[in-house]
DNA sequence: CGTCAATTTCGAGGAACGTCGTACTATGGA
DNA sequence: TCCATAGTACGACGTTCCTCGAAATTGACG
C-alpha cells in the first residue's frame, strides 16, 4: 500500500482539448474570474494568490475543471501550485476565442 | 393591439448580452451543433431545417436559452419561425469568440 | 520530531440543467 | 369548416453541477 496516487495534475494533450470543454470551463462566473485573472497576471498565479468569493476546497475544484478542460496548466513546487493560462494551444485551437472572451466589458 | 398575450421573441440588446450567458449557451453540444448549423447556412433556418438528436419540444427548449443569450435571433411567418445567428452583435461584443468556436476542429 | 501553511480528497446537500411526452395554440389549405 | 402542420407550454424525471466542511496530504522550517 505505497499510495497509488495518480497524478493530480494531468493535462490534457493540445490535441485532445475540445471546444465544448472549453466553453463549458469558462461558463461559470468563478472560472471566467479565474481565466481573467490569470490573463491579467500574465504569469504563473498561485492558488492563494487568487481572488474568488469561494473556500478553498471549491477553488480546487474550479481549477481542476479548468486543467482538465486544457485551459489552464499548473505545475507543483513545494506545497503550492502555480497556475498558468495555455495562451498558446488555445490560440492555435481557436483563434480568437479567449481573445473575444477577455475583451468582453460584460 | 400589438401583443394580446404572448411574449414570443424577447431578444436582449446588444448592451445587455453578457460573454458568461453567450458561453453557458454554446457549452452545450445540441445547441453548438445549432450554431454550426446556422453559421454554415448563412441565412436563416426554421426549426425544422435543423438537424439535431433532439425532439421538437426540446429544440424549441435550445432555442430558447440560444436566443435569451443573444447569440440568435428568431422572425416569425406563419407558423415557422427563421433562426439566425446575431453574428454581428456578438462580433462587435466580442471579437473572434464566434470565429474562434467555429474554427474549432473538435 | 512537531508544527504550521498550502492545497487536495471525500462526502453530502441543494440547485440547475437536459430530456421527454402530452397537451395546447396558431396558421394555412382542402 | 375541418384537418394537418409548425412550433410552444407545462410538468416530471434523472443527471450533472456548485458549494461547503471536515479530514487528509504534502512540504518547509525550527
Amino acid at each position: 500500500m505505497t499510495t497509488p496516487h495518480l497524478s493530480p495534475l494531468a493535462h490534457p494533450e493540445r490535441d485532445e482539448i475540445t471546444v465544448e470543454g472549453v466553453l463549458r470551463a469558462l461558463a461559470d462566473p468563478v472560472r471566467l474570474a479565474i481565466v481573467r485573472q490569470l490573463a491579467s497576471a500574465g504569469t504563473e498565479v498561485s492558488c492563494g494568490g487568487l481572488d474568488v468569493p469561494v473556500t478553498k476546497s471549491t477553488l480546487t475544484h474550479h481549477l481542476g475543471i479548468l486543467r482538465q478542460a486544457g485551459v489552464t496548466s499548473g505545475r507543483q513546487e513545494g506545497t503550492t501550485r502555480f497556475n498558468s493560462l495555455r495562451r498558446n494551444d488555445l490560440d492555435e485551437l481557436f483563434p480568437g476565442l479567449l481573445d473575444g472572451v477577455l475583451a468582453a466589458r460584460r
